[in-house]
DNA sequence: TTGCGAAGGTCAAAGAAAGTCAAACTTTTG
DNA sequence: CAAAAGTTTGACTTTCTTTGACCTTCGCAA
């Protein structure tokens, strides 16, 4: 893995939060723990601790405040279908949010790292590049593929 | 051989990967390091690290960004090229004739019976059912596939 | 009750990689 | 030797990260 700061502030949450389910800490010391301007952890945040990839943030301003991250837990039968009507809301998928999904997944043991790679696959830009451009067509896929999981 | 700077980076490469599975490396510093422009990389990645030669590249962009090669392991490395260039034989590419394929992966203990399923739904005639319909999209998917089950 | 300081939030611009593509150049081949 | 194939270069693009200026919210003390 590439080392910029953003990714050894990941890790160094991650490590953090160990197994616990939620996490509590103050945005401006972890900034300048690391020497970097508190607005790059709200950039960790939002790319790193999303909801696709498995986790909320929660947090609180003014004296005092912090913010919160929690990692979803939620009955395995109610994530495929959650994750569903999630994609279903835009009319379209992309590569990298689709991405961010399956490293939920298999942060959650719902699938396995090849399953996930092989997933990437059957949805990359290059799979799906055609004269004809179909739009839709991921999402319309990647459907399928997490209905395929749950009923296995 | 000829004694061109790509096979000289070519060579570099190669003996700096030794009997690794994988190299990480920075484009730019790469090129710097011998006094090319940095797209020579490129050049050489997609000339003598390609799939045909055993080679799966992956990159990622911004700070901090890098280039990773990988060797793709050995009994996939025969299997998986014999099959694309079967297929590539045929303009289009059945469901049938897919579920047959991947019968002979999992009964070779290449893929997993989990991993047959997903692979199944990614090219499912519903998966691939659109209002313009994208001849040999099939075929596409399935050919992106194979070459992610190489790269793991 | 109001105002100040201490959080955290937002957003856009700058920076740091890597990717693409076509033109120019070089080498090989028929 | 001419055409084809292979190599080298550089301008431009895309993606991801980092920074900083400015905004909002909250608790507490005067």
């Amino acid at each position: 893995m590439a080392l910029n700061i953003s990714n050894i502030i990941e890790e160094f949450i991650k490590s953090t939060l160990g197994e616990e389910e939620k996490l509590e800490l103050s945005r401006n010391d972890l900034a300048s723990y690391f020497s970097v301007a508190p607005s790059q952890i709200n950039y960790v945040l939002t790319t790193r601790f999303n909801v696709d990839r498995g986790y909320v943030v929660e947090s609180k301003r003014g004296g005092g405040g912090s913010v919160t991250i929690i990692r979803i837990s939620q009955a395995e039968n109610e994530i495929i279908p959650a994750i569903i009507k999630e994609i279903d809301k835009a009319p379209d998928l992309t590569f990298n949010k689709a991405v961010d999904i399956l490293q939920g997944l298999v942060a959650r043991g719902i699938i396995t790292k090849d399953e996930a790679i092989i997933i990437k696959s059957s949805i990359s830009d290059k799979a799906l590049s055609t004269p004809t451009k179909c739009e839709g067509l991921r999402k319309q896929i990647f459907k399928e593929i997490l209905l395929g999981i749950m009923r296995r």
